[in-house]
DNA sequence: TAAAAAATATACCAAAAGGGTTATTGCAGT
DNA sequence: ACTGCAATAACCCTTTTGGTATATTTTTTA
């Protein structure tokens, strides 16, 4: 709606914090608090409609969850950013709720001064959050390193067939990649198959690469 | 080595870079330099036998990259932690870094200052990153939120089928589990392919469940 | 209640995948 | 010089997969 300030919606239930979050956001220039909603079901009757740049949206509220809130409202305001803002730091809701396309994560104790931070830096196309919650994303990504463990015993040009399969390529294809025949692809498979104690590709690719 | 302070060695093929990092950390109360390497083979022959806390590890290095050196040292010392500091900002870059065990990425125009504070941040167990990094791998996890797109095309029963092909079952095998016969289970495989846009099983797989 | 969608099943056919065997070449380490 | 491993390739054979078409029954929904 308005000019040049960042457009912020707040969803939150506790009344305290709801307010001190406006309060915050008006009181600052550059800002504007457009809407507040004490509950899930409020802002999805009304959000959509409005032009919002930045939701903060609270994870726990009575009945639905800010999670599924954003869920159903992101598909129908794409231009929005949400901000989860919570008391939850374990990795379920962190996960969760960046899976589901949260594009911030701030803990509730996070100070004024950094909560107004963290919004600009949003609207700047940031991702805000802290470096403990960044540490928690990070250490997820480690986890698909499970590839190393199948992966060491294959060799070099085991491997390399390996990422043909897992795009679904036929082994005539492969082999027209690698210049070599469709004869030696499948030798190759049948090492890879027999490293990994599997009978076929999809097996395979579980194993290499789990989900 | 040394009592209360945090050991950092460096990985850095430009001597002025190199210097620079060196001369910083050596000259700030709290932060000690204790080895610096122009490439990684030579990381690779000393590194592992000290005890250091923080790696600040380039990756454009001559001969082998930096992430690869990493993906070779991190396993001799586990209690090590690696922090890439690159020019690259590109997701390849930044997503191989992060899996192959990173714990922070920050890039090279970072200010002495910040670079400080991320070594500080990364030794107690924050993951620093600018908040672009942050976005990048943020928005790496919205698309595994992909599946729901491809799930609501399909019917309860196409969906119950798209779980046991995930799991590398057989036709047959399939069929034995639902109590219908391998037919069926071909036909409604072939609905699936079908909404998918796809033509195999691999290809259902990656779209449905994106890694 | 009528139409649409989903689930069930068969038949025919071609392509692809996978198991087993054997063999040659080149390269690394002993 | 010998050994073992990796990469290459060919052969035979069976099973599995996927395309196309057609048809019946059940369930959902307009």
């Amino acid at each position: 709606m308005n000019d040049n300030k960042i457009n912020v919606s707040i969803v939150e239930d506790i009344d305290d914090i709801r307010n001190a979050l406006r309060v915050l956001i008006d009181g600052s220039p550059g800002f504007e608090c457009v809407h507040v909603y004490a509950d899930a079901e409020d802002a999805l009757r009304d959000m959509s409609s409005k032009d919002i740049d930045i939701v903060l949206m609270d994870i726990g509220l009575p009945g639905m969850d800010g999670i599924e809130c954003m869920k159903i409202l992101k598909p129908e305001m794409p231009k929005t950013q949400f901000m989860m803002c919570t008391v939850y730091d374990d990795d379920d809701h962190i996960f969760n709720a960046l899976k589901t396309g949260a594009s911030g994560y701030i803990l509730k104790r996070t100070s004024p001064a950094q909560i107004l931070e963290a919004i600009h830096d949003l609207y700047e196309g940031g991702s805000p959050m802290s470096s403990e919650i960044a540490r928690r994303v990070v250490e997820s990504m480690h986890k698909s390193e499970k590839r190393s463990e199948a992966v060491e015993l294959l060799t070099p040009r085991e491997n390399e067939i390996l990422d043909f399969l897992a795009r679904g390529y036929l082994y005539k294809e492969i082999a027209a990649k690698l210049f070599i025949s469709k004869e030696t692809v499948k030798k190759h498979i049948h090492s890879i198959y027999d490293k990994l104690h599997v009978q076929n590709r999809t097996e395979a690719l579980n194993k290499a690469f789990p989900r």
